[in-house]
DNA sequence: CTGTTGTGGATAATTGTTATCCGTAAATAT
DNA sequence: ATATTTACGGATAACAATTATCCACAACAG
């Protein structure tokens, strides 16, 4: 289990994981930080760089959204966490499963979650084979209304007439 | 064919339809637009804004970047251009197929390039099935290095020692 | 011809993110 | 322990793509 790279850990173990990178790479676990590593490691939701700092601001008063940036940014580096660009959005983390895997995004209320789906591998050998490009990675976003807010605009519409 | 929306139209197919899309919702056809429309016709390359403005910008000096902007809105709410969204860098527009299709992009030069594969429905369906989402669109983007940018690293490349 | 609307272009504003700078805390060596 | 070096956090400024605002002007309707 411990091999498979593309099974959820544990909150806990990520937590874990995290925390030996750095180490390994002789970066300080300081109180932000770890902070900041225990929200990546818990949250499900795939939060903002904003979502974690108003987060944490309350019990770290010193808390700077420099800081969360700069602590993304490092663990990025080190593939451990997976950044969701968006354009007209601010970009979305998820420190659990910090490699490619699809996602299902609400364009209504900015939800994010993780369909059980997975396997590119075979289309990206297509592509692989087909381009001859050296593909590093992939991104597939899926984009929608969900359930919640599909039921909010079907209670709030106008009736039909009848 | 015509009804066929998965087929790639002839430059000049699309760019009347474009026109025809234009007259139909009461917008005028100004020669900056048809300027701008004619690039986005004819290029398979993805061009950014600014490569739009760039390269209209001797023949048409009055040119610039907001009326660049302004019509690419305006044809993306009418869905004849599909805009690929980077937070790093400048959004991408393809006008020659305005609908979800994947894209193989090169992380070095930047370039776009689609790629034969087609078929996502399958894989949407079971999405759909799963999350309970209404999917109104998606993107599938593989990342990589294209065969002439992974040519100059190799022959830029320091030797093995051997 | 006159009033109304739509458009283009210059410019300012916006926003998420990054860069810069400096005081300070932590690690190391002495 | 003390001195020295390094990394870090936080405030602030800078950045860049895009959007909003404003106004002059062209096209169109009556």
């Amino acid at each position: 289990m411990k091999n498979n790279p593309h099974n959820v850990d544990s909150a806990g173990s990520r937590l874990a994981r995290m925390v030996e990178r750095l180490k390994e790479t002789d970066h300080r676990i300081t109180p932000q930080r770890l902070a900041i590593l225990q929200v990546l490691a818990t949250s499900d939701g795939h939060p903002s760089a904003e979502d974690i700092y108003r987060q944490l601001v309350d019990h770290y008063p010193t808390m700077s959204p420099a800081t969360v940036y700069k602590t993304l940014n490092l663990l990025k580096s080190q593939g451990e966490v997976l950044e969701l660009e968006f354009s007209d959005l601010a970009n979305r983390y998820d420190g659990r499963k910090p490699y490619p895997h699809p996602h299902v995004i609400c364009t209504a209320c900015g939800a994010v979650v993780d369909p059980a789906f997975q396997g590119l591998e075979e289309i990206t050998a297509r592509v692989v084979a087909e381009t001859g490009f050296q593909i590093h990675t992939h991104r597939l976003d899926f984009f929608g209304i969900c359930p919640s807010c599909r039921q909010q605009s079907v209670s709030t519409a106008k009736p039909e007439k009848g």
